[in-house]
DNA sequence: TACTTTTGATAAACCGATTTAGTAAATCGG
DNA sequence: CCGATTTACTAAATCGGTTTATCAAAAGTA
């Protein structure tokens, strides 16, 4: 294992720790050339490469920010890890990613060890049962902001999509179509996003004179989300359209219409709220609600950048815009 | 922001700092109980968050394991990475995924740069033109393990698969069915699996007394592939099957069967190297070399955790087989 | 020449924990 | 009752850098 620290560098090459240290921070205000130049060599000799932990300790910065993802699982998750990664591999920054796994105790023990390991700062897809973490977090100027999920009563900054008025629209396209029972699929109504695509959903029939049939409403763990649709899809007066609340349903649902052998877009339409990268291979007509994730990552990443160099900004919720493609 | 430290703490419960770091380390052995109540009680009102990164610079390790991956976009590295995180996490370590996006610079650089964070241990999916670096971690017994690829004239852990094997079996397997016309795309061979896959179709073809045909073997960056593979598909006398290098070729090869019209399945039989997760949704049967991702990562992590524990061994390559699905 | 300014480099404090060696008080054995 | 042991706690060194205050020598100025 190494053991070259800087004061085996000084020693080399004859000058102080202090010298050695403004060498490597490019701080060649008043520095003699031959000075560096011996610096240089006996770095070079050594093989000396630097301690990042001793230097964090000193200067109160990591140069390391968190992402914590509700869960890894959904590709939209992917897509924003990966542009906040490109933002930060831009600014010399590293992101660290953490999956909460849709569990709150989990999310908490993330955060917790981020925040004792000293990162300058998180992205959060909150689960949004830690309220008081998060207001404590912001509360001690922490840099944080949400994404994908509002946080109720906590100001800080967020970045959402119009999670309502998409559902809405797609809901609207199939009544357009003629579609009189549509089917509406989504996990427990616990975070933001589902509530609003319900809302969606319920305003758009309510818009179109139609009536909710609680029959069609499915509100399920993905565990038992199969089951239920299969009981669904062996109704008499069955749906001929369905909602999926996002790609994870979409999966359980294309197994379970594959098994009951009804074919999407001719016994029945789909409409998923989230891109799928596979999308392309499928022959089957599918709309997909595609939310500009790759933005969303960036900007979340430019907020939290704005925060970590301290430019006094007041909390804002950023809303995209999704695309039924 | 924070600013309690242990200090602060000390100085509250009216101890010295090393009783208080004794508390928070569970070393109660010679410990009266009224100060490890006094102990707790200030560290709960002053809200005392412990500073990992000074623990780390004294004690010299920071239970992290970085984990650099050749490419994310397989989903055979988001498997194995999977399988590491979770064997960290039982463990008590995090882990750092580095995207090296095929690129050995990018590659060199994370290495550097998680060792400069003193990271205790690295798993590195190798690009494979690194190796004087990487022999410089192994002869500095610094704990290591390669995944997926071998790497060439270096004494180190590794784990990866029958690719030789599996091909070959593949390949036979088309045979057996009657096919002569089989093609093997693939990206550039620069690394060992797409050398040992390629070393299977060709050992399967002479075994089976059929000549290879250079025009039916498409070597190409994935930029290219489509092109390439439209042109193939073009020929007259073109291939009744065809065997992917991996997940993004076989990407790239539904796309370009689906613009030339050709139907997997009934005009060609198709082979992929990798699991896909959307397979179940595929309706074209399709025959899948499906690598124990998991099983993979878990060994992995498994044979790092001994390094980094000072286990002696020697170094060894675990070889997983892989299955015809 | 005498004084100020610039240039080049350093000693020492510091970051916030861990850890070792050590000390005072309480307990014990004979 | 005295020396040895155990119990409870602490001072101080340490990890490997950064940073500040300071200083000596060289250069500039009047």
């Amino acid at each position: 294992m190494e053991k070259v620290t800087m004061a085996d560098v000084a020693k080399a090459a004859g000058v102080s720790k202090s010298t050695v240290s403004q060498f490597l921070n490019k701080r060649f205000e008043y520095m003699g050339e031959k000075t560096k130049q011996k610096i240089a060599e006996a770095i070079d000799t050594l093989g000396y490469q630097p301690n990042y932990i001793a230097r964090s300790l000193k200067q109160k910065r990591t140069s390391m920010v968190g992402i914590i993802v509700a869960n890894i699982m959904h590709y939209f998750s992917t897509e924003v890890s990966r542009a906040i990664e490109d933002f930060c591999h831009h600014h010399d920054l590293h992101a660290i990613v953490c999956n909460a796994d849709d569990d709150p105790e989990k999310e908490k023990k993330y955060i917790e060890m981020l925040r004792a390991k000293q990162v300058d700062g998180l992205i959060i897809f909150p689960t949004g049962q830690n309220n008081e973490l998060y207001e404590r977090l912001i509360n001690q100027d922490y840099p944080v902001v949400f994404v994908d999920r509002k946080v109720e009563n906590v100001r800080g900054f967020s970045i959402v999509t119009d999670n309502q008025d998409s559902t809405y629209k797609a809901i609207q396209q199939f009544v357009a179509q003629g579609h009189r029972n549509i089917a509406f699929a989504v996990q427990p109504l616990t975070v933001s996003t589902r509530k609003e695509r319900f809302q969606g959903y319920q305003k758009a029939l309510l818009d179109a004179g139609l009536e909710m049939n609680p029959e069609f409403i499915v509100e399920s763990d993905i565990s038992e989300m199969k089951a239920k649709l299969e009981r669904l899809f062996s109704m008499e007066d069955r749906p001929t359209a369905i909602f999926c609340g996002n790609d994870r349903v979409f999966l359980v649902a294309v197994e379970a219409l594959k098994d009951k052998g009804i074919k999407i877009g001719k016994d029945i339409e789909l409409v998923v709220f989230d891109n799928i990268p596979f999308a392309p291979l499928l022959e089957t007509p599918i709309t997909f609600i595609v939310q500009p994730a790759s933005e969303m990552g960036t900007k979340a990443a430019e907020l939290l950048f704005e925060q970590m160099n301290k430019v006094e900004r007041d909390p804002v919720e950023i809303v995209f815009q999704s695309k039924l493609m």
